[in-house]
DNA sequence: CCTACCGATCGGTAGG
DNA sequence: CCTACCGATCGGTAGG
């Protein structure tokens, strides 16, 4: 790195820059390497001199940077655990109002989120207990509010007859587990890439709650929907007999 | 299992097999507690003093059940590990041939054995990077045969025009998540029981790959119909309670 | 940012 | 000789 050593009087001021601009650069590489190390060895798991090492410096030095080890772990979740509240808010401004369209889209937002910070959800997981309680609890707010829009989609779409499940909360919970489980399989440049995994799950998420196309055309009002369970009690009989044959 | 308990010779006999008993539990009660111990706070995070505690013991005497910390771990993650191998086996025995009904009970079988080892699933998830080579192995051997058979099922699905999925990777992949994630939000006596989460999960998997159209592959055996009719009461309940308001 | 350290606590083991 | 531990402390290393 040059050093310029002629005007003596911008020396100062151009230093500070420079050397505020060399602080964040180097900040965010212990926040990535440490990240990945949690990722993979767990936070216990995972000494200062590791995160040190593989950024090139001694252990004191990363306290230059960030005031203790806990610190540094706030550092890399306080995005994370942000993120999605503001995510839903900005989602909510453009989402359609169909109950399908509208899954599919959080559904892909969602996916979205989730790998974009593959590796601190990774450390979500390992490391929560560890997490300072303020972190803690915007975390689990954040969950909370997810669980929440998916419930009101799905209990939406059972209202107006578009969508079918036994337990709406269960529901929710079984595609928030097809949304979170990408962040450990998805990796880019092997199999499909993000954009269509991202369609075709929020597709499978929305086959697995839809009324059947022929079954929502019987729904329309009670009557009907009688009739059609009469006609699919005889087929459960037939079924029935033709098992025990 | 008889014991003589007149014959001063063989008193030492009992003496041992009662130690022996009694041996057992204490190894089994110390698994039991480090197991959700690591689950909460992670291996590295786990201390054995903090085991010790809760079981009563010194930390040295934890040396006198297992001749380390990662022989504890391993002694925990010995049964998750080759489990899964063995519950496919036995499941491929009775295993019905017809594509929705594999996959349905193929999931439950899945879903029963995440939930009747939740906290090793989690330790497994925390502690992947402390495992003992041999048991990372076999880990992964399980983890590769149930996509395998995920990716066996929907493909024979799709060739019998049964199924429907863009990418039988992606898809098999999203259902290990639905079925996976449940470790982490299943209990038990809170909300829907074991059983019931089991079958409407199975029941939203297939629905994520099955061929929309086909009203009758809901009959294809009589349970799925009669979960079907369920799905449909419930339905039809929604539908009056929205004509008298 | 490094060297030189500290109080404490880590996993593991000695003798009794 | 063995068992089921305990109190104390080992060499190293943690966060700071």
């Amino acid at each position: 790195m040059h050093k310029p050593e002629h005007h003596k009087k911008s020396e100062s001021n151009l230093d500070e820059g420079v050397r505020d601009k060399r602080k964040a650069l180097v900040e965010k590489q212990i926040m990535e390497q440490a990240c990945l190390l949690f990722a993979e060895k767990g936070y216990g798991g995972t000494t200062l001199t590791d995160i040190a090492e593989t950024v090139g410096l001694t252990r004191a030095a990363i306290y230059y940077y960030f005031r203790n080890k806990e610190n540094l772990l706030e550092a890399i979740m306080e995005d994370v655990t942000s993120a999605p509240i503001r995510e839903i808010a900005d989602w909510a401004e453009t989402a359609p109002n169909e109950s399908g369209g509208r899954l599919k889209s959080f559904v892909e937002m969602r996916i979205r989120g989730v790998l974009s910070r593959q590796a601190q959800m990774r450390v979500m997981e390992v490391a929560e207990a560890a997490l300072p309680a303020e972190l803690a609890q915007r975390h689990k707010a954040g969950k909370r509010r997810i669980l929440e829009e998916y419930r009101n989609i799905i209990k939406e779409g059972m209202l107006r007859g578009e969508f079918r499940a036994q337990d709406d909360r269960v529901a929710a919970l079984a595609i928030i587990g097809m949304v979170n489980w990408t962040a450990s399989w998805f990796t880019a440049g092997r199999g499909k890439e993000l954009d269509e995994v991202a369609a075709q799950i929020a597709n499978m998420a929305l086959q697995s709650v839809i009324m059947p196309q022929s079954r929502n055309a019987s729904f329309v009002d009670a009557p009907t929907a009688i009739q059609t369970l009469r006609n699919d009690l005889d087929q459960l009989a037939l079924l029935i007999n033709q098992d025990k044959a």
